[in-house]
DNA sequence: TCGGATATGTTAGCCATGCTAACGATTAGC
DNA sequence: GCTAATCGTTAGCATGGCTAACATATCCGA
């Protein structure tokens, strides 16, 4: 999946349709934020193929360890997949011992998914290598600089979160 | 791949094994970074869908388009992924007329990849949604939200640009 | 110059992840 | 109670990563 999108500000002028400088800005500012966006997690996931397990199952089971239980419907929903997919992932989980499948008691269709003892030690074991690659290279940055990224990612959650909610 | 790993300053804290405050922080911002990051190209890969196309041929089309002809090596070497993933991404690239393979003249195990007019059409459109998505999103910020991007955009880079030059 | 080492791609085959279609089982609702 | 909707699974397809093994081609040292 590896990206590298070359930055040119004469195509962004070129897909803006050159409409106005507010405009043009937007454009670049977004392929800018691609870009980096590609480039920051491809350096965080490196860490991540140390877990044994793909980034399907540790993002599952992510949400099973700090959301707690879900049903499979719920699971999928959580991470935007098919319920076939998520099937698959949790039979992954159950066949690696990252997490246990239980029958529901009220409703004989659903299935419990929850995490294991085994299954949040591996998660977080991941989300630390993953998280200490990312912190180890941001050491070289000022509080300053810090406080502006925590910033930028406020904002594209907020940006992002509206958009979504606005697509359903 | 779909994420959605919660922010929990408790188990930053954990992780960091609570050295110092500005330990605290690089986490804290690391975790909001490879959240709001996913988030984000979450968002942008949507539009990409419609060019009949996987991420990753469009990738490395982006590659040739921006960066030119290369030998199956070097693409290999820009996508970072093995000579096997890239020799069959090239294939499909080619079957589906997006782009040329030639002989090296001068080496003869050599090939050279180059995108066709068909590669640059797509390409530029598949970008264009992609990027004009992103701006839609980025629409509702004020000219300082853009800016405090566009400045994080280019810490990150940085940041990750030395990460990659002091592991090679 | 010749022959082994190195470089470059390809093929075969594995696994993970996405999807749709079709199905079985269960529940809900009229 | 019968029909329709819901929930999950299975089967099958495509993409995209990998390693191992191979076929060529080039390089380099004896």
């Amino acid at each position: 999946m590896r990206n590298s999108f070359v930055k040119l500000i004469v195509s962004n002028a070129k897909l803006s349709g050159m409409t106005c400088p507010a405009e043009l800005d937007r454009f670049e500012v977004a392929d800018k934020l691609h870009s980096a966006a590609i480039h920051l997690l491809r350096h965080a996931a490196k860490p991540d193929a140390q877990s044994g397990q793909g980034p399907a199952r540790l993002s599952a089971l992510s949400v099973l360890v700090f959301g707690g239980p879900k049903t499979l419907g719920e699971l999928a929903a959580a991470e935007r997949v098919k319920a076939p997919t998520m099937s698959r992932i949790a039979a992954g989980l159950k066949r690696a011992g990252l997490a246990r499948i239980q029958k529901d008691g009220k409703d004989a269709r659903r299935i419990q998914i929850s995490a294991t003892a085994k299954g949040e030690r591996v998660l977080q074991e991941a989300r630390q290598r993953r998280i200490r690659a990312l912190a180890e290279a941001l050491a070289v940055l000022g509080p300053g600089e810090l406080t502006a990224l925590q910033g930028a990612a406020e904002i594209i959650e907020r940006v992002v979160r509206e958009r979504v909610i606005r697509a359903n």
